[in-house]
This record gives structure tokens, sequence and C-alpha cells, in this order.
DNA sequence: ACTTTCCATTGATTTTTGTCAATGCCATTT
DNA sequence: AAATGGCATTGACAAAAATCAATGGAAAGT
């Protein structure tokens, strides 16, 4: 249940058993059906979750009902309303299980308490955010300078899982299209 | 020349004044006139700077010689490409001065080091980094889900210093937008 | 002060994307 | 086996944004 996690803890930060041993103490593990919610908008986001298994969506939901897909997290990611985590502020995203899932919660306190007495974890955390960080600006970037053919084809070399697993109506909404256009640039692509 | 940069660590980390000395060790302070490169595509991100004053961008260059901004950077914010800076691949972005500006550059030895030595630095950078995720996080829940009218809205009310210094074209570059489309958008707001 | 480059705006037109509606398919469920 | 619901695709049309071209005006550099 916690492999891929400290995997991933290792694989950035050598943490010894000992310290995997304390930091599993700070988690809560949580099982998710598909369709399930595990934040829902208005809510306080109260954990970060870490995915051992399964697919989970971030995404907000405008005045007409239309919604937009912010994140998606399979395993060995992380996903959370981070503005929500950190300010107590209500969620301004949703988020769900797109598949059956195992999630590891870190309550805020469980990440207060790791930041004050595990510096790995604080570092651990810089490269993760750090990372996301980064991602995002490729996104971004991806956004505002490709025309809509490579951003597609972009999507599939960076992230085949997601374009593999997730239903394409929500690929379409991650990449702010309606489904007939991202469906009509594949039938392009597929001419080629 | 340090006041910005002393004031923005300590907003967010207790900084004693013989952290901030030691700190101040590993800085190395730049003067850029208008549109001199601070960095440029290919070459390798050496550092991370601080804006003490003035205003810069970021921006890669698409194959039609399109330029599309990333980033703006005025007084106490930072900029880099965090990628190229710590992976020493070469920059995918380029960066430039738009007004004559006063920079403190953080070299990669000089990063690495303060993360050793000086456990606040690491606190410093992760909330720094968060900071950033979560705008980016705005931007592009505003780029997929809001029409183009309100996405502009949005971004004089978050950034009103950017939309007053910076020339209107470039404000389009960083929306993803030409510069007529802004200017259209703009006439139909001023009617109301 | 003068010249030159840059910049915002506007109009006309084309291209791209969204909207609305219908169809057929596949995977489940009953 | 039949029925259901979700999903991708397609077509026709509408709306939005890009492109091309021209103008006037402000700002920067000399």
């Amino acid at each position: 249940m916690y492999e891929i996690f400290f995997q991933t803890l290792r694989n950035k930060v050598p943490f010894t058993d000992e310290e995997l041993a304390i930091v599993k103490t700070y988690l809560t593990p949580k099982k998710l059906r598909r369709k399930q919610y595990l934040l829902q908008e208005g809510d306080v986001c109260r954990f970060i979750a870490f995915v051992e298994k399964g697919a989970l969506r971030s995404y907000s939901v405008d005045e007409k009902g239309a919604e937009h897909i912010m994140q998606f997290a399979l395993e060995g990611w992380t996903i959370s309303d981070l503005y929500s985590f950190l300010t107590s502020e209500p969620a301004t995203y949703n988020i769900d299980a797109l598949e059956d899932s195992e999630l590891l919660l870190i309550s805020k306190s469980s990440h207060e308490e790791m930041l004050k007495v595990l510096p790995k974890y604080e570092t651990w955390m810089r490269i993760q955010i750090t990372g996301a960080y980064i991602a995002m600006q490729r996104r971004i970037t991806s956004i505002i300078s490709l025309p809509l053919e490579e951003r597609y084809a972009a999507l599939i070399s960076v992230y085949p899982e997601i374009v593999q697993r997730v239903p394409q109506h929500m690929i379409a909404s991650y990449m702010g299209l309606t489904p007939e256009t991202l469906s009509r640039v594949r039938k392009k692509m597929i001419r080629k």
C-alpha cells in the first residue's frame, strides 16, 4: 500500500528506513470508488492526496455548469487544492476518482509536523512542487505558442498514459477545447 | 540595493540579521539596461534573478518568429528558466529587460550552498515556488474556463501594475492573443 | 528638436473553433 | 438477448479570433 509513495520519496531524497517508518505514521490510507468525490468546491481541502493506485482529476465548474479539468493524477502523482489546503479557504476545485483508487492522505497537521520534524520531507516537498511548477509552465507555453495539432501531439508524447486511460472529452476539457474540436484534430492527424 | 529582497525573505521566513548577512555574501548584483538580454534561448541558465528594480519578461519564440511571453517580473519577483537552471540543459526561454533594471543573481553554486547551510533558505524557496505554482494554476484555469473579457478583467485586478507598465501587445502575447484581438476586447469593455 | 521606430486602433476578410443536432457504437446492466 | 447510457464522430451553421493592410499618434534615440 505504501510502495509507490516510498519509492517516489526515495527517488528524490535519500530517506532511511527509519525515516520512512516515521513518515508512515503521518499518512492516512483511503480507498475511493470510481466517480466518488475526494473534495467538493466550497469545502476546505484538508489534505494532499498521493495516488497509490487508480486515477483522479481536479476540475472547476463555470457558471454555465461546464467542467474544466485542471489536473489528472495517476499512480505516483499527488493531487490537492493546494491554495485551499494552505490557507483553509474554501476550495475552488473539485476532485473525484476516474477509476477505483487507493490514496495516501497527508493532513494539514501531518504536513506541518513533518516539516518541523523531518527536513527531508521539506526537501521532497520543494522538489515535488518545483517539478509541478515546471510542468505547468510547459503547459502554458504549449497553450499560448503551439497550434492545436502540435499541442495534442505534445500531450500524447509527454503523458501517453493519461491519453490512454482518460475519456477523450476529458482530454478536450483539459486542453480547453470542446470534444468536437478535439475529435476533428485527431481526424486530421490520423490522415498523416 | 538589497532592501526589497531581504524584505521579501523576512516576509515569509523569520531570518535573523546574521542570516541575512550570510545570504548577502551569496548574491551577485547586476544592472541591466532596457532591451538587454539576461538569458538567451540555447544558453544554460546559470542563475535565479531577483528583481530589485525595473521589469523583465521571459518568453519563447516559435518557428514563425513570434514571441510568446511566459512571465513578467517586477520589483519583488524572481525570474529564471528554472528547468535549465536545475538541469543545466539549454534554456528554452529568453529573458530580457523591459526597463532599466537592478537584479540580485543567485548562481547555481550559491543556491546549492544555501540549501545546505541555511534551512530557512530552503523553506523560503519552497514557499516561493508554491506561490508561483498556485499563480500558474490560476492562470491556466483562467485560460481554459473564462471568456476573454473576464480573463482580461481578472488580469487587471490581479496584476494592475503589469497592465500599466507593459505595452499592450505584450499583454496580448502573455494571454496568447493577437494585439488586434486584445484591442477589440478592451474596446468592448470600455463601452460598459 | 527632430527623426525614426514602435505601437494601438480600425476595417475587411479568412480561418478556426464553438454550437446544435443527429447517428452509431460499445460496454454495461438487466 | 435486449435495453440503456455514455461517448466519439460527423455535418451544418454561427461565433470568435487571426490575418492582412492602413492610419495616426506617441515615445525613444540622436
